[in-house]
DNA sequence: TTATTGTATATATATTATATATACAATATA
DNA sequence: TATATTGTATATATAATATATATACAATAA
């Protein structure tokens, strides 16, 4: 597995390990029931405290991506996470929908909202 | 102008004073260009540092409720919905931007969004 | 001038977030 | 069983942020 933290970036460790993790579930690139590196393997791989590598895996596993058990490793979890990013698709639409609905309250216009995602998608193309 | 500011609850005291003075101006109990107790009498009368009442007012000032001046004094808002709307319009930009990361972090593509932004922004053309 | 108003600066304190070292417990496997 | 590997729990350190204060400053009113 393959994981870049920035010791610049604004993020804390634990969240960019998340993230990346997340993503590679997303993308397939992690596949159901995959392995991933012990906690102290990936620990030492990226210079980095048994705590955070545990904080990173303890919060997927309560997020539903993955799945830990002692003596064994921790895994990436069935089918759950497709369910779960179906569901947070759904719930990111409607919150679209409805901060569009505010946007045009606050008489803002369709291009306003394109020049902004504009700018906002480019943001940090980590 | 009435205020309970109670020491065991989890809300920061300025906190407490924003919620009770914008309620009070949403049922009419403050009315427009109503003056409020000054900072310092304020203060005395919750047993409060002028930090803490100006905290609250300066708040409520950048978020439209309240207009303060030098020497005068600080009084209810007209109801220019022009602060507030500005106000609305930043935390609606903030809103999109954390919007925006989510989608991505999802594997949403720009053209996703745009796709939905069309399809939501003829929504209800009331 | 004098008192009253809001404002700015520097600081203290508490809370929360992040990260670590170290010791513990469960499981796999030689 | 013995030993190594896995995840887990506890106690702690450090940094960042939130909350609150005292005090001095500046503008306005009377």
């Amino acid at each position: 597995m393959n994981i870049l933290l920035s010791t610049t970036s604004k993020e804390p460790l634990f969240q960019q390990i998340k993230e990346q993790i997340k993503q590679q579930i997303y993308t397939g690139e992690l596949t159901e029931g995959e392995a991933l590196p012990s906690m102290r393997v990936l620990a030492k791989q990226l210079k980095v405290s048994v705590i955070t590598s545990k904080r990173a895996y303890e919060d997927l596993e309560k997020e539903g991506f993955l799945v830990s058990s002692v003596g064994k490793g921790t895994f990436v979890a069935g089918q759950q996470p497709h369910f779960l990013r179906e569901w947070q698709v759904r719930e990111l639409e409607n919150d679209f929908e409805q901060l569009i609905a505010d946007a045009k309250r606050l008489g803002l216009t369709k291009r306003d909202l394109l020049e902004r995602l504009e700018i906002f998608f480019e943001g940090d193309e980590s």
